[in-house]
DNA sequence: CGTCTTTGACCCGCGC
DNA sequence: GCGCGGGTCAAAGACG
């Protein structure tokens, strides 16, 4: 446990990025169980501006990337794929990417369903979470997205719903929930990285350019013009992780809570200027 | 008619 | 082995 503190510091420490692509763009995993995990014992509520249509479009940064070492959510480990780590699919992430690799849609679509080889090697896709306060669930981000599913999830009175990129050989997915902690806020994870640009013929584009001044494939191009609020946190999935948000107990909620209270509460707060490491400045709206 | 959403069924991994 | 929960498929319907 104690490699928590140090993991959950170094992982962020020694994260830097010259632009919020170069993140997204990086192997790193955001794994946005963790993120939830994070921020719902943060204090979100209190510094952001109450939500109004007047700051819409704004986004703000987060001075408190509650980091906490002690939640079994929270940890960190190589990005790169490690053999020992548990990552299947009870914490979300990583289900076989052979589709993906080979850049084919149908191929991607079979061995999805059950043509997973028991003995291979799955391969960890690169993942993005985002806490975005909307009051739309499907936040607009430049790229056509397909719903292809909707799952209740546990816990929580919001359902999850499932997008995949419509770009051919594209098999980015995405899911967006509806935080149950604070409703107002959305979860929206990006898995995989896109191969093609931005639909030039969607408004997102427009905003994509302004916002990131340069084009490129990658994870992302872009973010969603109209969030208010734009949390991000970059992390590693733990090791032992196992639990998804839906089904954080409470268990696991009141220690993780009690710990964000303790007087640990400084070391789990991480260092505005990190985050500006991982956010360039002109993503962030400055606090006074 | 093409595209997208809805939704029930199915698959899979995990824990008990 | 079984049940649960997350993730995906795919048919049907809605919509422009």
């Amino acid at each position: 446990m104690d490699d928590h503190v140090d993991l959950a510091n170094t992982s962020l420490e020694k994260v830097s990025f010259t632009s919020l692509t170069d993140c997204l763009e990086s192997s790193l995993v955001m794994d946005y169980s963790s993120l939830e995990n994070a921020f719902k014992f943060s204090p979100y509520s209190s510094p952001f501006q109450p939500t109004s249509p007047s700051n819409m479009g704004q986004i703000v940064n987060y001075p408190y990337l509650n980091i906490n070492p002690n939640s079994p959510l929270v940890s960190s480990s190589s990005n790169e794929a490690d053999p020992k780590e548990k990552l299947d699919d009870k914490s979300g992430q990583m289900e076989n990417n052979e589709g993906d690799q080979h850049g084919v849609g149908e191929c991607s679509k079979q061995l999805t369903k059950k043509g997973k080889s028991k003995g291979e090697k799955k391969e960890r896709e690169a993942k993005v979470a985002f806490m975005t306060k909307s009051e739309v669930d499907h936040l607009e981000d430049g790229y056509r997205w397909r719903k292809y599913g909707q799952k209740a999830v546990k816990n929580s009175p919001y359902p999850r719903g499932y997008y995949k990129c419509t770009t051919q050989k594209c098999n980015v997915k995405k899911r967006v929930e509806r935080s149950f902690q604070d409703p107002s806020f959305v979860i929206t994870t990006y898995e995989g990285k896109h191969n093609h640009p931005i639909p030039s013929t969607l408004r997102g584009h427009v905003a994509a350019e302004h916002l990131l001044g340069h084009g490129g494939s990658g994870l992302l191009h872009s973010f969603p013009s109209h969030h208010q609020e734009f949390l991000m946190m970059n992390h590693h999935p733990p090791v032992n992780y196992q639990s998804s948000v839906g089904s954080i107990s409470y268990e696991q909620y009141s220690h993780c809570n009690s710990s964000y209270n303790s007087s640990t509460h400084d070391q789990q707060v991480v260092d505005y200027g990190l985050l500006q490491d991982i956010v360039p400045s002109m993503f962030l709206k400055h606090e006074p």
